[in-house]
DNA sequence: GATGCCAGTTACCTAAAGGATACCAACATG
DNA sequence: CATGTTGGTATCCTTTAGGTAACTGGCATC
């Protein structure tokens, strides 16, 4: 079967239900945390430098109801909870590793700026 | 030489320099519709669903500044005025075809848990 | 029994993003 | 000479993201 060769339009609209999910300071660092095998509360928060508890706590409920984290409640005492990331998450793998190849260079193209 | 490997801090910091730049509803559409050849400010305006002429005017501004559209004035009467994609601005290409997968793998993914 | 860690919550605030609407001068088109 | 197109500005407004700071209850440790 041919690849079909979408309209710009469409491009456009799924390139903005993307950002619609991932768009914000927090949402993907928070994930390449937990993915990492920082998964509890304040594991996390030590992963993600600067993030807030606030922040955090709400950023965590929002992925968990976008089905990009699990919430496990585990009765230990003292009771211990984790987040893992989903297979679902784990499928922003390519689109996050381009985004940090392009991160990249661009600190190279900003330092070309400053001195031209 | 051999590939480095970032560590976990370093990557975030990358997915956040790239985030800050490309966030926001409207830069990455914009960008798609002048490199699809859309060139002109009414033209881009067409091309790009529901955006308001003072939100795309600042948005171009934006993207000038930052080195990934190029505004040209050309002494035509009357005057035409093109906006272009910088080679910069082509170096997106990989995380925007990523984008563009999985936005649309994240439609059927919302259609499936509506079924649920 | 004081102190500290864990997993958050609550209240308050500011800045930025984005939307609605109206308007403009210069030209072109019927 | 009325209407439309082009490339925007100017005002005003609402919503959202995100930050600051204080606090909580349960448990563990010194």
């Amino acid at each position: 079967m041919a690849k079909k060769e979408l309209s710009i339009e469409q491009k456009i609209k799924y390139v903005q239900d993307t950002l619609f999910v991932i768009s914000g300071k927090w949402k993907l660092p928070i994930m390449m945390a937990v993915n990492n095998g920082n998964q509890r509360f304040r594991d996390i928060q030590r992963a993600v430098p600067n993030i807030t508890t606030r922040v955090l706590s709400k950023e965590l409920k929002d992925l968990e109801e976008n089905r990009l984290l699990v919430r496990t409640v585990y009765d230990s005492l003292p009771v211990t909870i984790t987040y893992t990331v989903t297979p679902y998450c784990k499928s922003l793998k390519p689109m996050v590793d381009e985004m940090i190849k392009w991160g990249e260079r661009h600190r190279a193209e900003l330092k070309k700026a400053r001195n031209d």
